[in-house]
RNA sequence: GGCGCUAUCGUCUAGGGGUCAGGACGGAUGGUUCUCAGCCAUCAGACCGGGGUUCGAAUCCCCGUAGCGCUACCA
């Protein structure tokens, strides 16, 4: 292949959504594959719903998703200007050409009227289709009337596919595709306010812009044979490739909801979740990697993507499974990733101010380390991390687990043993190892009956990282400024203790 | 209504005339580390229904059913 030039071509009407985001992934992927250009073009041709706003947002996610385009809106380009509001006049001059050609006319039809017909050809059990009552007014009494009444223009079906009964293509994922042209009723291209519809600009715009491979949802699959059409009567001389990807559907196989807050990648960023884990993930919905291994890196995703693995039936989008595929890739995250993603959460939660004391980005890195393997996302860390952050004696009290140690005498023997021995001197893990030695020594407990009393009391928690590695970092802590300062482990042992004096054995 | 697309474990999927129908997530069980997680091992779990073609169909064809899409002067 070629230099493959290839479009994500969305509206900006909303967020950017999993599917419209998998879709510009795919695109992505094949360009990056082949070595081809990824052209980003905004459909902003219903004004009504359009807004900038949501242009910003679009680009924002696209590249918060690591999907760097190379033309299009916001990097230029020979063919642009990028947006479909701003070619209005391209669309304009083509139309006129479809007219003066006879494939295209002026339509002066009502939609009050075009409404009433469709509704009596749907109630005879009929495709409902335009009549082609207009293209019957002879070129010139079109041409009188245009210039005094408004009218939008209509495509010329019958007359561009010059007699065939059927218009099809080879689709790259779907095989032979074949429609036939009876079911196609002559189509608005130009509204009446001038605006391009739809299949019209798409085809133009590909066209103008070079398009080789045209690859977006199914659900575009019923408009190929319109575009293929238009494209004959623009005389393009090589249609685009297709390849029509299966639509991605919500829990039930039911439309993935704009509504589902889920359902917007904003959402999945906000919630701190790697955006590689999202690449991923949205890769292996409709597309599987021939090695069957489905934790990928964005360079293999390009390495082995290809239209002959994508699979024809909708995906369904499954939080656990991505959140699973989250988790692995936050624990391969480097540092500097995981301290960005961990301060954001960290920020929100109100653990961290706005600006980070000396010491802290490092900090933030070791903890988030601690449990970066089991989260698919960073919001769930100040949750996760809550024996860090929400030490309190009456907290660690109210846990059953908590006080069944501390009225036992052995347990709260080792407690105290390892209380004794922590003082101003920071706990380190080799400092811990030969404190926990010592108490080992001095109580005779052992394994669990060591390990289990120390990490319920310095932690409130029955369970969590590993206390050689969660210990140091609870320390390190609570030396640093923080808007809520952290109990040392010493501090924490004490405060425990003397809280449950005198009502223990 | 018309036209089109699709149909394998709960989910994502592999396979595509002869397979013990494979893997991953999730579930269950056991092992391991102070705990959880993780890791390792084991187990349960599927070819939408009906016809046809064929020695043989999950696989090819037809019909049905279901889901979805298009059928807009939305994209």
């Amino acid at each position: 292949m070629t230099h493959p030039r290839v479009r994500f071509a969305p509206s900006p009407t909303g967020e950017l959504h999993v599917g419209n985001a998998r879709t510009a992934l795919f695109n992505w992927l094949f360009a990056r594959r082949h070595g081809g250009v990824f052209i980003l073009r905004i459909e902003d041709t219903d004004a009504s719903r359009s807004s900038t706003a949501h242009e910003v947002r679009l680009m924002d996610g696209l590249r918060w998703l690591g999907l760097g385009w190379d033309e299009g809106v916001g990097e230029g380009g020979e063919d642009g200007p990028y947006r479909q509001s701003e070619r209005l006049a391209l669309y304009g001059d083509r139309a006129e050409d479809l007219i003066r050609r006879g494939l295209a006319y002026p339509c002066f039809c009502s939609l009050h009227e075009l409404e009433e017909e469709r509704a009596a050809q749907r109630e005879a059990g009929k495709a409902s289709l335009y009549p082609g009552r207009c293209r019957r007014i002879p070129k010139d009494e079109a041409a009188r009337r245009r210039a005094v009444e408004p009218a939008a223009v209509r495509f010329d079906v019958g007359a561009a596919a010059a007699g065939d009964a059927s218009i099809g293509f080879e689709d790259l994922v779907h095989g032979e595709v074949r429609f036939p042209v009876s079911q196609i009723g002559d189509f608005v291209i130009l509204r009446r306010d001038g605006w391009p519809s739809y299949n019209f600009a798409v085809v133009v715009d590909d066209l103008q812009m070079r398009v080789t491979h045209v690859i977006r949802g199914d659900d575009h699959l019923s408009n190929t044979p319109r575009q293929l059409l238009v494209g004959r009567g623009l005389l393009a001389t090589a249609p685009p490739r297709f390849a029509h990807l299966p639509l991605i559907a919500g829990p039930g196989g039911a439309p993935l909801s704009k509504r589902e807050g889920a359902a917007s990648l904003a959402w999945f960023r906000e919630q701190g979740y790697p955006p590689e884990a999202l690449m991923n993930y949205l890769a292996l919905l409709g597309w599987s990697p021939p090695g069957g291994q489905d934790l990928l890196t964005g360079e293999e995703l390009i390495a082995q993507f290809g239209f002959d693995r994508v699979s024809r039936a909708p995906a369904i989008f499954d939080r656990p499974k991505l959140d699973a595929l989250a988790a692995r890739h936050m624990a391969r995250l480097p540092a500097d990733r995981l301290v960005e993603l961990a301060s954001g959460q960290l920020r929100k939660a109100g653990i961290l101010g706005s600006d980070l004391p000396p010491g802290a980005p490092e900090w933030i890195g070791r903890l988030a380390l601690l449990y970066a393997d089991r989260l698919p996302r960073m919001s769930d860390l100040p949750k996760e991390a809550h024996a860090l952050f929400d030490f309190t004696p009456e907290k660690s009290l109210a846990d059953p687990e908590v006080r069944r140690a501390l009225d036992d005498s052995r347990s709260r023997g080792v407690i105290e043993a390892l209380s004794r021995r922590l003082g101003r001197e920071p706990l380190t893990a080799p400092r811990f190892q030969a404190l926990a030695d010592e108490v080992r020594r001095e109580t005779g407990a052992k394994g669990k009956d060591l390990y289990h009393p120390i990490r319920i009391a310095l932690t409130g928690a029955a369970s969590g990282p590993e206390m050689v590695k969660m210990l140091p970092v609870i320390e390190e802590g609570s030396r640093l400024p923080l808007p809520r300062s952290i109990a040392s482990c010493g501090e924490r042992a004490r405060a425990l203790l003397a809280a449950t004096r005198g009502s223990t054995a």
